[in-house]
DNA sequence: ACACAACACTTGTATATACAACTATTAAAA
DNA sequence: TTTTAATAGTTGTATATACAAGTGTTGTGT
């Protein structure tokens, strides 16, 4: 389905204004299914992420504004990610005792037990679309929307 | 600026990972600039769009049903981004004779001068982006794009 | 004609996001 | 040392999104 196709659109469109469209749906598309995935775990796509970030941290936890930097979406509020996350027992939340102003935020046993279920998952679901494509165009996909969005 | 610096990620990772982080990422900073344009006419990106369609329509109304087939975020409520909107007298809205379980929205001269006004900083927004690509490379990001997210 | 299903839209509720204001702590300057 | 500024998080508010339930209207089958 072209994206013209998509928005019904009968004028025809320049590249611009194309790919902006086709990367805002796609998103969409990829989004929907990973929150369909999600949903039987009771999590948000940004909670998930949250969750893998203090998994990649092998033990040492993470400052609020650690997070904060490495999500995707920079305007989330984290503190209250982390909230939600508590409140399921997946991570741990204390006060830094080196510098009372931080928070150490941790992953639980049960929060990477559940990472851990959802792995294969997750690879399932990004195989999927990976799979429509050669894997000489999915790096080829990778550097044409690094250098798109890279303001020079 | 590759994915994997802004997440902030040591650990390599796979295209097909790669490809999904990239496009979550770079719908991201799209919709945010593009937020940031509309942000001095108290627009959301959907309530832009929602008058983007009534413009296409050229004159004639579009039913709740036709506005919602023509967004890009499937998902969102036309019915409150119509009220939004009415609040601004962007549009007009009135139950359709021919059948009252119908709504005719329409967009209104307000609602036409403030598309007018935004087209030029629309399509500065679109180019800026575009302009890091090749023509041929645009055309090329649109076939993978759509490609990457059909389900054959 | 009546019951019932389908349709088009609205409303309610819970959660998420955007963004500014606020609190507490630490660091720096006077 | 006291004041001020910077940092790290939290909270408030308004808006947006997801999804289910509800309302009124029209179409269909008996």
């Amino acid at each position: 389905m072209t994206i013209e196709e998509v928005i019904k659109s009968t004028v025809k469109m320049d590249n611009a204004k194309k790919v902006i469209l086709n990367i805002m749906y796609t998103q969409n598309v990829v989004q929907d299914h990973f929150n369909e995935l999600l949903k039987p775990y009771d999590l948000s796509g940004e909670q998930y992420n949250v969750l893998r970030i203090l998994r990649g941290q092998k033990g040492k936890p993470a400052n609020m504004c650690v997070i904060q930097e490495r999500m995707l979406a920079k305007t989330s509020n984290t503190t209250r990610l982390v909230d939600k996350l508590l409140l399921k027992d997946f991570v741990t939340r204390n006060v830094c005792p080196d510098n009372r102003r931080k928070i150490e935020v941790s992953i639980t046993q049960k929060g990477l037990d559940v990472l851990k279920e959802l792995d294969p998952k997750v690879d399932e679901h990004e195989q999927m679309f990976a799979n429509n494509l050669k894997p000489e165009e999915l790096v080829f996909l990778n550097q044409l929307l690094e250098k798109y969005r890279t303001n020079k």
